[in-house]
DNA sequence: GTAACTTCTTGATCTGGATCAATGTTTTGC
DNA sequence: GCAAAACATTGATCCAGATCAAGAAGTTAC
């Protein structure tokens, strides 16, 4: 299909994230650039495996991927989704070297720009502005996962339902219905009852 | 009681919490010192109410603070304590400075330092270590908050209160039952039933 | 093109925790 | 030190969402 992007075409995908959080002229953007390593992984395919430590964080260029654990039971509760212009971690195990409690796994074709735990040292130390997008960065996904916290203690799984309809309306229609229940922490079961009694409303 | 800090005095109880996370002179970290205001508050005084911007982030020196939302049922939902060496704030108002949807107030007299958003900006542009000390910081919060969401999607209330009782064995014995029981998200009620089936238990 | 898998729906039943209500206990304010 | 509040427990009943089961679509792989 498209032409395999070089680094370089691949890491302008990213431009807007970046200057939306920083100031930064043409040339450390370039350099920026060089930090990063273009990765493709298929639909299926694992980043990330319980046990393992996670080397990486993915900027997901194109695709789609989830964060996930298994309980002792054997049951899958997705953590988190990443689509394009987001990105997807464990940042604990990332940051202290420790074994990953989770999956990363992609739920379509992707293209990703991978970025060492080594690399993002010396980005920071090399353009201090990367110190600052960083920050900025895992604020804003501080303040989601608060939210979510905040969320899940006041509503019932149908208002929650709805939030996500509003809050992530391009991830409706690209993901499983039971991957959506799984992240609003019901079963499939019941989000299809909540989709069918919403429907019946209208 | 004891005699009031003096501002150097109170910054100094955050020290190891910096050092842990930079390295700094002396010079640099009585430099910094300079940009945190110290403030005491008594119980049950409010930091912040719904519908004000919040100003401040606050690091807690002494006592004990909680962040909550009321829901449209006039039901208190605990969203996050803090206690010595913790900081609290609503960050998205912080950032935004959108109007929060939230309460910070005091569950103990507590002596606090507060930084404001044009401090912390100029504290990062001054000295900037800080600027990675909160990219750290904010860090540490979040995967306090992605645990909290993965462990409310796979345990029940009983483990999960279990887990509480580990992870933060020194909020047990200062919080009223009912402050946890909000925070793990279910009824005074139930929190009683489970205690004392785990007394039961032994 | 069809077998095998994955996804979604619908029904019947069960259950963890909510809600309502009453009583006991501890803390706080003056 | 005592009245008023705040906090904790216990019981009875209820309900949102889980679990179990079966079937209907929709996808995928050769």
């Amino acid at each position: 299909m498209m032409p395999t992007d070089r680094p370089g075409d691949l890491f302008d995908r990213l431009r807007e994230n970046i200057l939306a959080k920083i100031s930064l002229g043409e040339d450390e953007f370039r350099a920026g650039a060089a930090y990063f390593t273009p990765r493709n992984i298929a639909r299926r395919a694992f980043l990330l495996q319980a046990g393992e430590v996670c080397r990486d964080i993915a900027f997901v260029c194109q695709g789609c991927l989830r964060y996930y654990t298994i309980d002792e039971k054997g049951s899958e509760h997705v953590i988190q989704f990443a689509i394009e212009g987001w990105w997807i971690a464990d940042l604990y195990s990332y940051h202290a070297e420790a074994p990953s409690d989770g999956y990363i796994d992609a739920l379509e074709d992707s293209e990703l720009l991978l970025l060492s735990r080594e690399n993002l040292e010396n980005l920071c130390l090399s353009i201090p502005a990367f110190e600052r997008f960083f920050r900025l960065l895992i604020q804003n996904s501080f303040v989601a996962y608060r939210k979510r916290v905040a969320e899940s203690l006041s509503n019932s799984a149908e208002v929650r339902y709805l939030t996500f309809l509003e809050t992530y309306p391009e991830l409706v229609h690209r993901l499983p219905q039971h991957q959506i229940a799984s992240w609003l922490g019901i079963t499939p079961e019941a989000l299809s009852r909540i989709r069918n009694k919403i429907a019946r409303r209208k």
